[in-house]
DNA sequence: AGCACGCCGACT
DNA sequence: GTCGGCGTGCTC
């Protein structure tokens, strides 16, 4: 051995346990935050015997280090030669509840994460430094529980929502698990519902958790629910500070708050008695962590009420794809609210047909015929305009603007990516790849166009138009300094900027009174990408962006413009119709074998050599697909990764997909521990990606 | 993930 | 001769 360890040549474990009384707890399991699916064995130092407990932080050496550790259990033998003694225990009381410690395993064996990991996702980053310990707090005066909230309890239910309020009144009251599908269009009063329900938890003694997408966590939403129920709440930003943070959780674990407002991590909050989750807009794609561990908060709110035994809510205008089939299965509740409390009505939606438009006016421009004379009426009466641009991604498709043709794989009907790499257009289902065309194989025309616009361009054809008005952008770019996010939103709230042009960025949740017209520049960006969801980010995103539209008293209306009329998803949203696309995007995913009716997990390989990690990812699809043949798992792949190169390393991607997530789970398990990677290729899984 | 060990190339 | 490149393998 290299290094000179002062090796106490204990004799191996099984007896080493006698030297300290038989059934003495001498050994602690502990998770480490680190990506290896393993627990350590570490020996617990005698007078450190009383102190240890499940659900503490312990300093332990490792490597050469000392590391914050979690005990996850505790045990009088170990099997492992020369343990190494923990150094140190952090916590006076376990920092991390059985409940959690329950669900964040769960969650590591289901996303291919280590336990530790799945741990670390659920405390604050203060906590994993080991820099903080817990217990040491002076308690806080007991605030009032809610005060000022009799008196702002608005106007009477209407019948839907009593319904739907009564349904989970009975389940929360009943100590029973159900889930509830909360389907109800904007202002159809879903927030009251969840407010009632929180109210209702309350006097009952058990806590809430409110989980919204980070962008709505705006100071309207907290304002709301501080205002009913006062002191008696945490919220829980990306924004806070580590300090912050962590007072917040510690404000939730000692029992001080029974409220939690927060985004994806906050389904973790450390409340106790759990009277119900909330999870708004459960369609929105940021519940998914994007890192180790890749979990979706929606899954999580759903193992963790199952624990609890209590209501789980999901409200939604356009519910996802799975949870409405599960509604449908009746596995969720679903609760309807059709009518609008106010008497908002919906904005009038009209579609502009560029295709059309091309024909008639002979030219390719930013702005139709229509949307141009709306939005210099709009700016005339000193209205405010938002003209929005869903240029996402990397990926580029090609297309006909004249007859609207999008270059598409004849075998899989999935529109082929432009690499900028090759200069090919590359399927991202089965790989295969042609070179773009120059004439457009469908009308012959010449209009084939690679590059969708951007943002940029449409402000410069806007400051042509209207040189006089104040127009601001609004993307990653513009908003790259700090603070001005929001300074760009101040001053339109101010009505200074008259006209915002913006990406996803604001297409959800602005409440601006003042915008009587709201411009979809194209509707088809999201719709030619390689996903399977395509269509329903798009109807997600064009009725979101409708929304945007008079929410005033001057009303309003919005304007898509579109090579894609006919499409569903942009004809639904135009009728605000979402059992309409429904209806057509279930029977699409069912032909196709798609989620809901599989589950799928994707698996990375990435290397700093192309053919080594192309090799790997061959291999080990052809190995999946021989094993697994008559388990109906099937295999997708290799297809390049849309990030096809990221950070030197080639990334290629193999999709498996399985009607049962549990037995595709087994799979992925004994797939991962036979496969020995090719040198230099590492494997990431995502399981139930959202992205292709 | 880190980090040490180890085996090959071009430098004082 | 040795400094250092990153491939490989292990961490209680």
């Amino acid at each position: 051995m290299a290094s000179p360890v002062r090796n106490q040549n204990f004799p191996k474990s099984k007896e080493s346990g006698i030297s300290n009384g038989a059934s003495e707890p001498s050994f602690a399991e502990i998770a480490l935050g680190l990506p290896i699916d393993k627990l350590f064995d570490y020996r617990i130092p005698p007078e450190l015997e009383k102190e240890i407990a499940v659900g503490k932080r312990v300093w332990v050496p490792f490597q050469n280090k000392r590391k914050v550790g979690y005990v996850v259990a505790i045990k009088s033998v170990s099997d492992v030669e020369n343990v190494k003694t923990i150094e140190e225990i952090i916590d006076k009381e376990p920092l991390i509840d059985p409940e959690i410690l329950t669900l964040s395993k769960k969650i590591a064996e289901y996303y291919f994460a280590s336990w530790g990991q799945a741990i670390e996702a659920s405390i604050p980053i203060a906590l994993k430094k080991g820099k903080v310990k817990m217990g040491h707090r002076k308690t806080k005066i007991e605030g009032e529980p809610y005060p000022s909230e009799e008196l702002k309890l608005p106007h009477t239910l209407t019948g839907e929502q009593e319904e739907a309020l009564a349904a989970i009144l009975k389940s929360l009251e009943g100590n029973k698990h159900t889930t509830f599908l909360l389907h109800g269009i904007t202002a159809s009063g879903k927030t009251e519902i969840y407010l009632r329900v929180i109210k209702r938890a309350l006097e009952l003694g058990r806590s809430s958790i409110v989980l919204v997408p980070e962008i709505s966590l705006t100071p309207q939403t907290v304002e709301r629910f501080k205002s009913r129920f006062g002191d008696n709440i945490a919220v829980l930003h990306s924004k806070l500070s580590e300090g912050m943070r962590f007072h917040e959780w510690e404000r939730i674990k000692s029992g001080e708050v029974k409220i939690v407002v927060g985004a994806r991590s906050a389904i973790f909050s450390p409340v106790k008695n759990l009277g119900t989750i909330i999870l708004d807009e459960e369609h929105e794609t940021s519940y998914k962590q994007e890192e180790a561990p890749r979990y979706h908060a929606r899954e999580v709110a759903q193992m963790r009420s199952e624990i609890a035994e209590c209501p789980l809510i999901l409200g939604t205008a356009t519910p996802s794809m799975e949870s409405y089939y599960k509604a449908e299965k009746g596995e969720f509740k679903l609760l309807e609210l059709t009518k609008r409390i106010d008497n908002m009505v919906l904005p009038k939606v009209t579609i502009v047909d560029m295709k059309k438009e091309l024909h008639e006016t002979r030219k390719i421009a930013v702005f139709s015929r229509l949307l141009k004379n709306k939005i210099e009426e709009a700016a005339q009466k000193n209205e405010q305009v938002i003209l929005f641009l869903n240029r996402r991604g990397f990926s580029t498709f090609v297309n006909c603007k004249k007859c609207g043709f999008v270059a598409k794989c004849s075998k899989c009907d999935s529109v082929m990516v432009y690499h900028f790499a090759t200069q090919k257009l590359t399927c991202h289902w089965c790989n295969s790849s042609m070179l773009p065309p120059k004439i457009c194989p469908s009308c012959q025309g010449n209009y084939i166009s690679y590059f969708g616009l951007g943002t940029e361009k449409v402000e410069e054809e806007l400051r042509h138009m209207l040189p006089y008005t104040r127009i601001e952008r609004m993307d990653t770019d513009s908003t790259a300094k700090k603070g001005s996010h929001a300074r760009i939103l101040g001053d339109f709230k101010r009505g200074i900027i008259k006209v915002l042009i913006g990406t996803q960025m604001i297409a959800k949740g602005l409440d601006f009174p003042n915008v009587t017209l709201v411009g979809v520049i194209s509707a088809d960006t999201g719709l030619n990408l390689p996903d399977f969801r395509a269509s329903e980010r798009t109807f997600c995103l064009l009725t979101q962006v409708a929304g945007r539209a008079g929410r005033g008293e001057l009303g309003g209306e919005v304007v898509i413009q579109t090579y894609a009329p006919e499409h569903y998803a942009v004809a639904s949203s135009m009728k605000h119709d979402y059992q309409g696309f429904y209806a057509k995007e279930i029977e699409s995913r069912r032909e196709l074998g798609l989620p809901p009716f599989y589950h799928m997990a994707r698996i990375t390989l990435q290397g700093r050599n192309n053919a080594y990690a192309l090799d790997a990812a061959e291999k080990l699809s052809s190995a999946i697909r021989e094993s697994f043949k008559d388990k109906h798992i099937f295999v997708l792949g290799p297809v390049p990764a849309i990030v096809s190169k990221l950070r030197g390393r080639y990334r290629w991607n193999i999709m498996i997909k399985g009607k049962d997530p549990f037995r595709l789970n087994e799979c992925l398990k004994k797939i991962l521990s036979n496969y020995k990677i090719v040198k230099g290729v590492g494997a990431i899984v995502d399981v139930d990606p959202l992205t292709m």
